[in-house]
RNA sequence: GUCCCAGUAGCUCAGCUGGAUAGAGCAACAGCCUUCUAAGCUGUGGGUCGCAGGUUCGAAUCCUGCCUGGGACGCCA
C-alpha cells in the first residue's frame, strides 16, 4: 500500500469512529466513506461528503452533522492539521504535511518498480489485439489498436495481473484463398503473362512485390505445376511474407506478442466440429435454407447467425467461436479483445456464443477503438501520397517517430475518435505533449549531471521536511498519486489516464524549475532535499513513459 | 429503420463511484533568458456542458425523448 492510500485509510477510519461516537448512525447505516481530492486548494487536501449522505439517516441538517463529526474527531490520530466545514456540508481536511515526507524515500527505494501494485491479485487476463488479416499493411486504426492494447497490457502487468498478449492469425478461409489467387495473378504478370486479378483480389503493392519475388526466385516453374500445388504453395508463401512484415512493423512499433494463434490450427486440431456439436446439444442451432444457424437471438442479438453456409463451408464467425472457446479453455479469468470500430456489431453475437457455450457473458470484454483521422497542414489526409492507399503504420512511424505515434494514439479515450495532427506530432515545440514530457525528463537528467560536476553527491542524505515551498508540496502530492493512477487506469482499462498524469507531472516540474533553483552552494541541506525530489520526479516520469512505450531521453 | 460511439471554451480534448466557482493544451492578448536546457515559465480574456423533461439535498455525470456528426447492420472477413 502506498503512502497516500495509508493516509486516506487512517482518515476514513477516524471519520467513521467520529460518526459512531457522535451517535449519528449505527455501524450498518454508515455508507462507505468517500474521500476526494478537491481541485480547489482552499478546500484542503481531502474532503468528504459524509455529512450530506447521513442527512437522511440522522434526520438533521448536513451542516449540523458535520459539526458533530468534527467535534468528535481525533485529529492527532488522523494527522490532521485543521478541519473546515464548507458549502452545503462538506468537511475539508488540511493534513499535516509530514505524510508527504515519506513519498520521496518510497520512490527512490522502489525505483523502476514505483507504480507497481497488486490490485490484480494475479488474475489471469488475456488480451487479444491487432489480429490483422495478412492481406496488406497495418493502417492507422490497427496502429491505434496496437498502441492501446500494448499499453493496456503494460498497465495490467504493473498492477499485478498475469497478462498474455495474443495475435489471432486469420490464416485460413476465403480471404486466404483470395490471397493465393491474387499472388497467382501477380506472379504471372511478373513473368510477362496476361493475367487477371480475381474479382475480390488484393490490389496492394505488397502482392505485386510477392509476385515479383516469386518470379525471380522460381522463374516460370509454378506455371507448370498443378493448380492445387501452385495455390497451396502461394498460400503458404504469402502468409509467411505478410505475417513477417506485420511482425516486423509491430516490433519496430514496440509491440510484441506472447502467442500468435493460428486459425488454421483450429481446423487441423479439430476444434470446430465439437464446438458445433456442443451448440447443437444445447439446442442453440437449427437448419434453415440449407444452412446451419446459431440462435444468437436467445442472448439478445438482433438476428440469428449462420454458422455453416449452404455450400457446407463456415462463416467467419464459426472458427472464431471455436477460438474463443479455446481461449477460455486455456484457463484465463478474463478475456479482453481490442477491436476496431467497424467490428462493434460483432460483439453481441460473440457474447451470445460465449453464453451458449455455458460461460458468463462478461468473461469476454471488448474494447472498441474508434477511428483515426489524419491531418496535415490543416487538411484531412485520406490517402498516402506515396502509395495511393490508406496511410500505413510504417509510413507514419517514419514520418513522426515511434514515440509520438504511441503517445498520440493513447492520449485520448479509446471510444472517442482521434484526430492525429502530423504537424503537431512532428513539431519539436512545447505544443507537442510528447516533447513537453520528455523535456521534463531531460531537464532533470542534465541538472543531476550538473549537480555531480558541482560536487553534490547524488545519493547524499536529505531531509524531506525542508520541501515546503508550494511547488514542492504540489509535486510531492502528485508523485504520491502515481501508483493509484496506474492501478486505476488498469482497472478502468483507460491508458489515456497515464498520458494525462504524466503531462500534469511534467507541467508541475517545469513550473517548479522556473520558480526555484535546485543547485545552491549556499544552502546545501535544501539542495540535497531538492535533488532527491528531482530524482523522484525523474523516476516517476520514466516509469510512466515506460508504460506508454515512449523513450525517456537523458538530453534533448 | 435498428444498434454502438460521440456532442463540454474559437480548435483538440479531460472530467474517476453524481458533489463546492466545469478543467487542460493550442490559438488570442500582456510579460519573463548575465542565473541548473526559453523544446520552458507567469498572468489575462474566453463555456446556455447539443436540446427538453425526469430522479436527487445536489446532474456535464444517472433515466427518458428528441436533434446533430461518425460507424455498424451479408450464407464478407
Amino acid at each position: 500500500m502506498n503512502i497516500l492510500e495509508q493516509t486516506e485509510d487512517t482518515l476514513k477510519q477516524q471519520i467513521k469512529a467520529a460518526v459512531l461516537k457522535a451517535d449519528l448512525a449505527s455501524e450498518e447505516e454508515i455508507p462507505s466513506i468517500i474521500l476526494e481530492k478537491p481541485k480547489e486548494k482552499s478546500h484542503g487536501d481531502f474532503a468528504t461528503n459524509i455529512a450530506m449522505q447521513l442527512a437522511r439517516v440522522a434526520k438533521k441538517a448536513p451542516k449540523m452533522i458535520a459539526d458533530d463529526i468534527v467535534s468528535h474527531l481525533d485529529k492527532t490520530a488522523a494527522s490532521i492539521d485543521r478541519v473546515e466545514i464548507a458549502g452545503p456540508g462538506f468537511i475539508n481536511f488540511f493534513m499535516k504535511t509530514d505524510f508527504l515526507e515519506d513519498v520521496i524515500p518510497a520512490i527512490l527505494d522502489a525505483g523502476a518498480a514505483y507504480g507497481t501494485t497488486n490490485t490484480g491479485h494475479g488474475k489471469r487476463i488475456q488480451v487479444e489485439f491487432v489480429s490483422v488479416n495478412p492481406t496488406g499493411d497495418l493502417h492507422l486504426g490497427h496502429a491505434r489498436g496496437a498502441a492501446f492494447g500494448d499499453v493496456l497490457c503494460n498497465l495490467l502487468a504493473t498492477s499485478g495481473y498475469q497478462v498474455e498478449r495474443e495475435y489471432y492469425m486469420n490464416d485460413a478461409g476465403n480471404q486466404i484463398d483470395n490471397l493465393a489467387r491474387s499472388i497467382e495473378a501477380r506472379y504471372a504478370q511478373a513473368l510477362g503473362r496476361e493475367a487477371e486479378m480475381p474479382e475480390d483480389g488484393y490490389h496492394g503493392a505488397d502482392i505485386v512485390e510477392i509476385g515479383e519475388e516469386l518470379a525471380k526466385e522460381y522463374g516460370d516453374k509454378w506455371l507448370h505445376e498443378s493448380t492445387e500445388e501452385r495455390i497451396n504453395f502461394f498460400k503458404e508463401y504469402g502468409l509467411k511474407y505478410e505475417f513477417q512484415k506485420i511482425e516486423a512493423d509491430l516490433n519496430e512499433f514496440g509491440v510484441t506478442f506472447d502467442n500468435w494463434f493460428s486459425e488454421k490450427s483450429l481446423y487441423e486440431e479439430n476444434k470446430i466440429t465439437p464446438m458445433l456439436h456442443k451448440l447443437e446439444e444445447g439446442n442453440y442451432t437449427y437448419e434453415k435454407d440449407g444452412a446451419v444457424w446459431f440462435r444468437s437471438t436467445d442472448f439478445g442479438d438482433d438476428k440469428d447467425r449462420v454458422l455453416v453456409k449452404n455450400d457446407g463451408s463456415y462463416t467467419y464467425l464459426t472458427p472464431d467461436i471455436a477460438y474463443h472457446q479455446n481461449k477460455i479453455d486455456r484457463g484465463f479469468d478474463q478475456l479482453i479483445n481490442v477491436w476496431g470500430a467497424d467490428h462493434h456489431g460483432y460483439i453481441p453475437r460473440m457474447k451470445a456464443a460465449i453464453q451458449a457455450l455455458g460461460y458468463p457473458k462478461n468473461k469476454l470484454e471488448v474494447k472498441i477503438i474508434q477511428m483515426v483521422n489524419l491531418f496535415e497542414n490543416g487538411q484531412k489526409v485520406r490517402m498516402s501520397k506515396r502509395t495511393g492507399n490508406a496511410v500505413s503504420l510504417r509510413e507514419l512511424m517514419s514520418e513522426v517517430g515511434v514515440d509520438a505515434v504511441r503517445y498520440f494514439f493513447v492520449m485520448r479515450s479509446n471510444d472517442a475518435q482521434l484526430d492525429f495532427d502530423m504537424d503537431l506530432a512532428r513539431s519539436e515545440s512545447n505544443d507537442n505533449p510528447v516533447y513537453y514530457v520528455q523535456y521534463a525528463h531531460a531537464r532533470i537528467s542534465t541538472m543531476l549531471k550538473q549537480a555531480e560536476n558541482k560536487g553534490f553527491a547524488l545519493d547524499g542524505a536529505f531531509d524531506a521536511a525542508l520541501l515546503t515551498a508550494e511547488k514542492e508540496t504540489e509535486l510531492l502530492k502528485k508523485l504520491g498519486e502515481y501508483p493509484q493512477v496506474v492501478a486505476d487506469a488498469a482497472q478502468k482499462q483507460a491508458p489515456h489516464r497515464v498520458t494525462q498524469y504524466v503531462f500534469d507531472l511534467a507541467s508541475l516540474l517545469h513550473s517548479f524549475y522556473n520558480a526555484e533553483k535546485v543547485l545552491d552552494a549556499d544552502n546545501e541541506a535544501l539542495t540535497y532535499a531538492r535533488l532527491a525530489l528531482m530524482k523522484a520526479v525523474r523516476i516517476t516520469i520514466a516509469n510512466a513513459l515506460a508504460l506508454l512505450g515512449v523513450t525517456a531521453p537523458e538530453k534533448m
